[in-house]
DNA sequence: CTGTTAGCGCCTTCAA
DNA sequence: TTGAAGGCGCTAACAG
């Protein structure tokens, strides 16, 4: 395969007998507007794949002004799989646009992360996609404001900015439902986080969980906190079984929590979900890997990547917040007097 | 801020009272070589503030031939965190050398691999990372055979081209070592599976294990097998403890693997470390998360990646195989009668 | 229906 | 020490 030098449009041009101008305007699928003969765009056609021609891109970009190119920063700590999930979203609904992602990590710093939207700039994205990896409130960088921009999973303090967020409060109602559905009416305590950051989705998904609660005359019976971890998860609910109440359900505000949780029902001697039914949020595959399988209301994370592209290729301008809905992934962990758990 | 149009070096230098050549040299950081006047340099570089000004990349682009862009092609199924800590590492790498990183997500789906190939061809990358999440041989794409491409955990069968691994033997050795340290040496069997697809790690890690063992006059027990996940681990180790035997020790493939066998031994009413020893390969977060703390030979994603790209950005253009070592992260899965694990 | 012309913004010989 | 001129490869008025 001779790959002396780049084939460019003028090569094609030349080969097939006809100018630049109407390469140009074959190649792009202008023929039928242009109204070129049919003769004509076989001849160029061809020629472009004899010669194995492709465009440089590079030029295009100088001469459109545009780059079919998103610009996604992400604050993810530790490459986790919550962050790569939106990416891998972005990405396929930004493919399906002729799009491609350039991804920058801010790792949590904010003069990196104002340093990596410039560069963007400078490389003329068509927008950027500003991501965090935990649902926040923040307030977005001076540099964004006049820019093509979405917030994912986060919103802006001054809601000047269109933002796609998942739907905590609906999924706090489903968590509740979850339990409903199992039969269970008391004894429901929340395993969670006192909101702190910009974090929003705990308080969101508690006003859920109790008002479904309350249309069904029942009630959060206490909330059990702690911080995100395992680890913590798993000393704070220690120390409540300690205290020697036997709560009917457990609602984790994210896996890991319930992982932890379960380490301390198993260390008294309790079982799931013959004992003590949990319900969890994130939908993460560590929900999956949990014996018993852990019913945990999901963030479609790789969705809310999805429809931050969509939303910022799309022809509206929105300037509203987007929520998505969190569907619950049925799993084994939740007694059922009513009926078995679905798949 | 008035934002009314974009600004061009040729702006630049009409304020400065200069051509766009003495601009350009000066923003460019090569006033010295050119040995400009001093006074110039400051009133250019002062210009370039006071308007704001930031170079067109497309337009340098075209110019140059280069990007500053590096391809990223992952085959990550589910947006896993394995690929994505690679692409933070590769991220990292590539931004302290001035590049940026486009990212493509194949699915594992050939024809789609070709073509993100061929779009981040033709928008000029100055090299492209072709990544697999699980270490494997692979048939290099035959569009890369020509290109600037580093493999990252995998290699080209006919290896012609330079490719970035984790040392697996080594890491085999290690995990051994981990044991034998611990006072273990006999009653060690090996949790894993049969390598299939182009699959490498396993055999690889295995050979380590057995000389490491073999130097110690020991030796592997029994290798049970199975696949990659929690529940087949749990399935395989499960069946072997129903078999009566009891381990002294298990070293499992993966993290994954390792939660089962945690689960199988405590059905069992076995107890880690004290009971039966655990070591696994990974040293992903479920390792931590795990109770007690599991032993892990790290898999070191970010680090492969940030030296793929160095590799790739590099001036030298190495066809070898480089193979990174696999830190030990030490938990608390190994029983001691020597020493205390480290932390 | 097709070709000519003219840049997009930048870098880089070459000349002064 | 600085400026003028040309072109990277492509697209888009504007003529024919």
């Amino acid at each position: 395969v001779p790959e002396s030098r780049r084939v460019t449009l003028s090569d094609v041009a030349e080969l097939a007998g006809v100018s630049a101008t109407t390469a140009s305007y074959i190649l792009n699928g202008r023929s039928d507007e242009m109204r070129i003969a049919v003769a004509t765009q076989e001849r160029v056609r061809r020629a472009a794949v004899d010669l194995n021609y492709r465009p440089n891109l590079s030029a295009r970009n100088l001469r459109t002004a545009r780059t079919q190119t998103v610009g996604m920063i992400t604050d993810l700590v530790a490459g986790g799989p919550f962050a790569s999930q939106m990416i891998t979203g972005a990405s396929v609904s930004a493919r399906s646009q002729d799009h491609v992602i350039l991804i920058g990590e801010s790792q949590g710093d904010v003069e990196l992360e104002g340093l990596l939207i410039t560069e963007m700039l400078d490389r003329r994205v068509d927008g950027i996609v500003y991501a965090k990896v935990v649902t926040a409130q923040v307030d977005v960088p001076e540099v964004l404001r006049n820019q093509r921009a979405v917030l994912l999973n986060c919103v802006d303090r001054s809601a000047t900015v269109p933002a796609v967020l998942p739907d905590d409060y609906e999924g706090g109602r489903s968590a509740a439902a979850a339990l409903l559905e199992g039969g269970i009416r008391g004894g429901i305590h929340v395993v969670g986080e006192r909101p702190l950051g910009g974090a929003i989705a705990g308080p969101l998904r508690y006003d859920g969980i109790r008002d479904a609660l309350r249309a069904a005359g029942s009630e959060v019976a206490s909330e059990i906190l702690c911080g995100w971890s395992v680890r913590e998860g798993f000393g704070a609910v220690s120390a409540f079984l300690d205290g020697g109440t036997v709560p009917q359900a457990l609602i984790t505000m994210n896996d890991r929590l319930a992982m932890g949780t379960y380490q301390a029902l198993a260390d008294h001697g309790l079982r799931v979900p013959a004992d003590v039914s949990v319900v969890s949020f994130d939908g993460s595959d560590l929900a999956q890997w949990l014996r018993p399988q852990l019913t945990s209301v999901v963030l479609p994370y790789a969705e809310l990547g999805a429809r931050a592209v969509d939303l910022l290729l799309g022809e509206h301008r929105d300037t509203g917040v987007t929520r998505m809905s969190m569907p619950v992934a049925a799993g084994r962990s939740v007694r059922s007097l009513t009926n078995a758990p679905r798949s």
